[in-house]
DNA sequence: TTAAATAGCTGTAGTCACTACAGATAGACG
DNA sequence: CGTCTATCTGTAGTGACTACAGCTATTTAA
């Protein structure tokens, strides 16, 4: 049995963090000790491991927990799963080669000439939507 | 002269962000009309569009509040801007490539055998610290 | 020209996903 | 047993907006 601090460095999330998402139903309400201090078990910190590392992807809580409720219910296939991240992907993608063509485009020296400056000033040069 | 309305709709942003803008120092105090409505010419459809677009690449106010400090004195070096827009590649890079590998893994069907699935529960499969 | 409709004004409060703090209690260790 | 660290609850603050209330300005149609 974990104590919330050991939890909080087992799966690196913070103590608050962990306490927050009790209150909003994303993790369990854990054991108790005799002094009401939380306890938790091996399945607490995966379902918290699995939390963070989606966050960490950039999923928002809503689209984590309809994660959880698919990875709860392991007979579905997962086309849901497949379309969540399938579409961070896209926004990411874009994200990425956006910053990539300003870059290439920035030759250094005079900030008058930078490709960065003037593709963040000019959106007509952008050809995606990005996020 | 634009109202805030038809700046609005020049830049894509909504008039509550344009004074939000305003109200934290990152937009300049415009014109007023007599019956005290704002009024903004070029210069600051400009500048909101260089901040809109920065935004939209993921840039955090403070970030832009020195891009465009950069950019007000183009007599510099581009080696500030090119620090930041680079280490936000970089993170993007990672999240993206997290993501794209997830993707791959997930030959379809049950759930049970989901490569996304297995990879958000088990941090120890993830190489890289994405964001 | 005037009435109605639309747009804009200020200021405050709400959102999300945390994060920090205050003041009290629990548990570990010498 | 005392002390120190961890944990408890509850509230308030953060960033980057977003929404609303109650009022005034401007535009348009009759």
């Amino acid at each position: 049995m974990l104590s919330i601090g050991e939890l909080s460095r087992a799966t690196d999330c913070k103590v608050e963090t962990i306490r927050y998402y009790e209150k909003i139903g994303l993790m369990p309400e854990p054991a108790r000790s005799a002094g009401n201090q939380r306890r938790y078990g091996e399945r607490h910190r995966d379902r918290l491991h699995f939390i963070r590392h989606s966050r960490q992807l950039g999923f928002s809580i809503e689209a984590i927990r309809e994660l959880l409720s698919l990875a709860d219910h392991d007979h579905q296939d997962c086309a849901a799963v497949d379309a969540l991240t399938r579409h961070r992907i896209r926004s990411l993608a874009a994200l990425r080669d956006e910053l990539d063509r300003m870059l290439r485009d920035c030759a250094g020296g005079d900030i008058a000439h930078c490709g960065v400056i003037q593709t963040l000033a000019d959106h007509g040069r952008c050809d995606s939507e990005h996020i």
